[in-house]
RNA sequence: GGGCAGGUGGUGGAACGGGAUACACGCAUGGCUUAGGACCAUGUGCCGCAAGGCGUGAGGGUUCAACUCCCUCCCUGCCCACCA
């Protein structure tokens, strides 16, 4: 007989089944999308790490095509963005053949695996046809008035001498090249995505979705939401008495927020972050304001590094001849100003209650304040002076609100506020606004157009009827414009969004794309570029020349696979709609976890913005996702070319075959587990694929459906069947794998096995090693790809045991086992079990004092 | 410091509250062979000649019965981190 040479059969299948169109059968009722991250293509090629989630989509693909449906199974790149760039840089060529090259690479790596992709629906976010649409959808958020200019200071990297999203950031490194991150005020462009912070928290619940714990806690984590209340301290005005009137400081106020307003009578004293505004308003008050100023300049020269490292202590100064007053009992306190207070979290101050917070209480200890306590633990104990009491708890010293509960507290005293009208509840998120501006060439345009003439001419308009700056607030009816204007126009004077019929913006050609370091990207240099006319009033104007960051283009891809089946991204977007009902969401989405809070979060945010404007039909992108453990280095730690521990799955598809690695990354372990590669393990798939080809000799040719005289492998066989659906439904391959090596195990201790077996064991294979199962499927003389096959059938009666060894404990220890019938009665099964050799000896004279039966399982005596 | 996931043989790992170690790797012994990362058979948690005893990070608890549930603690990995 033949050998099983899978270097032979792989080739010839993998070709033939591009060529059929085996997988492109899109007009069955029912419908499976299932999406895999898609790559970067980054120069270095896969490793056998990055095809362990394709290989899962993959078996999830077929396994579902043999249930009928009809699967979208797509594959493309993602190749904007840093890594594409500074590969292209440190190689000396375009980053634009760097990316055509590296996806030849990447795209020969996956042919070889014999995955189920429509290649006709390959997508590249570089292409302009693909990018003209991120650009629509920036176009369309700018429009709405999501997209804002901003002057703020940002994460500036020196390195890749750009500004970074938090989201980019490694304990204040740059998450890309390690460098120190120092912060620059910068004009950037910048995404509302905390307009939808509620949505996207909440509906992670409300909209059942299949996700893992850990990502949905990682998500609501990052958007980081707390309930508390804003109040204002009066800040105390020095001025005479006569003077008072005239004084504008009287009305000068400090506004904090906090999670334990119940703490507010425990406030000795408020903080400012160092970059508060009031410090520089209060200069002229502040008789220390040499020192202050100098420690403000510490402070801000402190790199992020070093304000986490200084953890331990607290450092700050007094801003002495300044009181506030708390609203809640009149007293006046101390103001301090300390860099342990954030200056973007809440109000950028905070009422210190040193009793009750970790952190006030260390600066209070040290700068020797006064702590008084005001929580009472429920079991009254008090050690205020040795740490402080964070829990919840009883109101005392707190005036009126004395004996209440923390929790009423802090009903009671917001309503107190809002009566008054110093202060009202508020959310706060840890979550940010998306900086969307890159200063760097290798990314989409932005296609906006500055215009100094509809400047003057959008202020004027602003001027006559002001403009509130938040967006929610606005109140203009979608879609419509106000002289012209859009939401996003008016907000961000001058700036003109470009045409959807002038789409895209392409790309120029550059002599160098490196960075100009001078904050700008490389297309300021391009003069017959930038400038421009203005789409609205036809004068001169200049491009936006900053890019878009690499997530823009994959925050949307999943649509534009969708978006292929019809047509090569043609504008409308209504010729569309009709296909995105049909395939969304995503029903399966598989990738890794690192993606969790960042392209999970913007591909949600943008995907709820598409709903709001009509495009998509469900509030959430995907249904079910999963996330896949990382491969490690034989030696356990993670696969690097600095290890020299990488393994290209070229070399071991050569050795072993496509089907060996795609069952072993499979079978290594739990799917969302890291795990160290071994290619010995591969060699044992390599055995168990063996065997089940040498098993066809084996095969009797007989027609009958299984047949009975073996009875046993009939049970095993519809056993196998329900197991391997059951786990490859739930992802656990591990465990599916191993049933069929049960089931090839017994067959092969067979002396001969019916034909309809082995068709059987083919096709319930043929998810995992889809070219032996077709070679087999062939050999065995179909002429249709076991693809076009059914699922197997099981019987639920034969898929258990109809004989089953039982289980007896004496006292819950195994003592001796018996084979009975399924079904066996309790009376039935005490009587055997009693008559027993081993039990009589056990039992001796002791008497039974309980007996435990478990139908099928066990008989337990106590005595 | 917070959140999440884990801790089971020499290794990767199985195990609806019910036989701990399925399946695979490795190893050992024997066989086979024109010698290969081949194949076949048997064995392989620990102690013990055996009967038997002990074993799932540690300690407690619930239960007839705990890897599994509860409490306390230790350790590892990932994510976040002065978040008011």
């Amino acid at each position: 007989m033949e050998k099983y040479d899978p270097k032979k059969i792989e080739k010839k299948w993998q070709k033939k089944w591009q060529e059929s169109g085996l997988y492109k059968d899109y007009s069955r009722e029912k419908k499976l999308y299932a999406l895999d991250m898609f790559p970067y293509p980054s120069g270095t090629g896969l490793h056998v790490g990055h095809p362990k989630g394709y290989i899962a989509t993959d078996v999830f693909a077929r396994f579902k095509m043999l249930e009928g449906h009809s699967v979208l199974h797509p594959m493309g790149w993602d190749a904007f963005g840093l890594p594409a760039e500074n590969y292209a840089i440190e190689h000396k060529i375009h980053p634009e053949s760097a990316v055509r090259e590296n996806i030849q690479t990447f795209k020969a790596q996956l042919e070889k695996f014999g995955f189920t992709y429509d290649w006709d629906r390959e997508i590249n976010t570089t292409d302009p046809e693909y990018y003209k649409w991120t650009q629509w959808i920036f176009l369309k958020m700018f429009e709405k008035g999501l997209a804002y200019e901003s002057d703020e200071p940002i994460n500036w990297c020196p390195s890749c001498k750009t500004g970074l999203a938090l989201e980019d950031l490694e304990n204040g490194l740059c998450e890309r090249c390690g460098s120190q991150v120092v912060q620059k005020k910068m004009r950037q462009w910048v995404l509302k995505m905390t307009d939808y912070a509620d949505r996207l928290l909440e509906d992670l619940d409300k909209e059942g979705l299949d996700w893992e714990n850990s990502i949905v806690d990682q998500q609501k984590n990052w958007i980081g939401r707390s309930e508390g209340a804003l109040i204002k301290f009066q800040i105390v005005p020095k001025v005479e008495p006569s003077e008072f009137r005239r004084s504008n400081l009287r009305k000068e106020r400090l506004e904090v927020f906090t999670t334990r307003l119940d703490t507010i009578f425990g406030c000795t004293y408020c903080v400012l972050g160092p970059e508060h505004k009031l410090i520089e308003k209060l200069k002229d008050r502040i008789e220390n304001y040499t020192e202050v100023e100098k420690y403000i300049i510490q402070a801000q020269n402190k790199t992020f590094l070093e304000r986490t490292d200084l953890q331990k202590e607290k450092t700050g100064i007094e801003l002495k001849g300044i009181k506030v007053i708390n609203p809640f009992n009149d007293e006046k306190v101390p103001l301090y100003v300390a860099d342990y207070i954030l200056g973007h979290y809440g109000t950028g101050a905070v009422m210190a209650v040193p009793a009750h917070d970790e952190r006030d209480w260390k600066f209070a200890k040290k700068y020797k304040l006064f702590i008084r306590e005001v929580i009472k633990s429920l079991n009254g104990k008090s050690f205020i002076q040795e740490e402080a009491f964070t829990e919840d708890g009883k109101l005392i010293n707190s005036g009126k609100y004395s004996g209440i509960s923390s929790k009423k507290a802090r009903e009671e005293m917001a309503k107190w506020l809002e009566e008054k009208g110093i202060g009202q509840k508020k959310m706060n998120y840890k979550m940010r606004d998306w900086v969307f501006s890159r200063q760097r060439y290798w990314g989409e345009p932005i296609p906006l157009i500055f215009c100094p003439e509809c400047k003057k001419r959008a202020e004027n308009f602003s001027k006559v009827r002001p403009f509130p700056s938040s967006s929610e607030a606005l109140g203009i009816p979608q879609g419509q414009t106000l002289k012209n204007f859009s939401k996003g126009e008016l907000l961000n004077p001058g700036w003109i969004a470009v045409q959807e019929n002038e789409l895209p913006v392409k790309l120029p050609k550059v002599e160098s794309y490196k960075p100009t370091g001078t904050g700008e990207s490389p297309l300021a240099n391009i003069s017959e570029w930038v400038n421009t006319t203005c789409p609205k009033c036809g004068g001169p104007a200049r491009r936006e020349t900053n890019t878009m960051p690499q997530w823009a283009g994959s925050s949307w891809y999943y649509l534009a696979y969708v978006m292929r089946g019809i047509s090569n991204f043609q504008f409308p977007i209504s010729k569309y709609k009709e296909e995105f009902k049909k395939w969304l969401p995503v029903n399966l989405y598989v990738g890794g976890a690192e993606h969790a809070t960042r392209h999970l979060l913007y591909a949600r945010f943008w995907h709820k913005f598409l709903y709001d404007i009509g495009v998509v039909s469900t509030k959430e992108p995907f249904q079910r996702l999963v996330h896949v453990g990382l491969i490690n280095g034989e030696d356990g730690r993670k696969m690097s070319k600095r290890w020299k521990n990488v393994i290209n799955p070229n070399d071991v598809i050569e050795k072993f075959g496509a089907d060996s690695i795609r069952l072993y990354e499979m079978f290594m372990g739990p799917f969302t587990q890291n795990i160290a590669w071994s290619t010995k393990g591969v060699i044992g798939m390599k055995r168990f694929l063996d065997k089940v080809w040498k098993l066809k000799s084996k095969i009797k040719n007989q027609k009958s459906k299984i047949q009975t005289k073996n009875k046993k492998l009939e049970i095993l066989i519809h056993q196998t069947i329900k197991k391997v659906a059951d786990d490859i439904q739930s992802f656990r391959f591990n465990t599916a794998i191993s049933a069929l090596m049960i089931l090839v195990n017994k067959m092969e201790k067979e002396s001969e096995i019916p034909n309809t077996s082995y068709q059987i064991l083919a096709t319930i294979l043929s998810p995992f090693a889809p070219h032996l199962a077709e070679e087999l499927w062939e050999k065995l003389g179909h002429g249709e790809s076991i693809f076009e096959e059914i699922w197997p059938e099981y019987d639920p009666r034969l898929a258990r045991d109809e004989e089953i060894t039982l289980i007896i404990q004496i006292n819950g220890k195994v003592r001796d086992q018996m084979k009975v019938p399924a079904g066996v009665k309790e009376d039935e099964a005490k009587k055997l079990a009693l008559s027993r050799e081993k039990v009589i000896k056990y039992i001796k004279d002791n008497t039974i004092k309980k007996t435990v039966f478990v139908k099928d399982r066990l008989v337990n005596f106590v005595i």
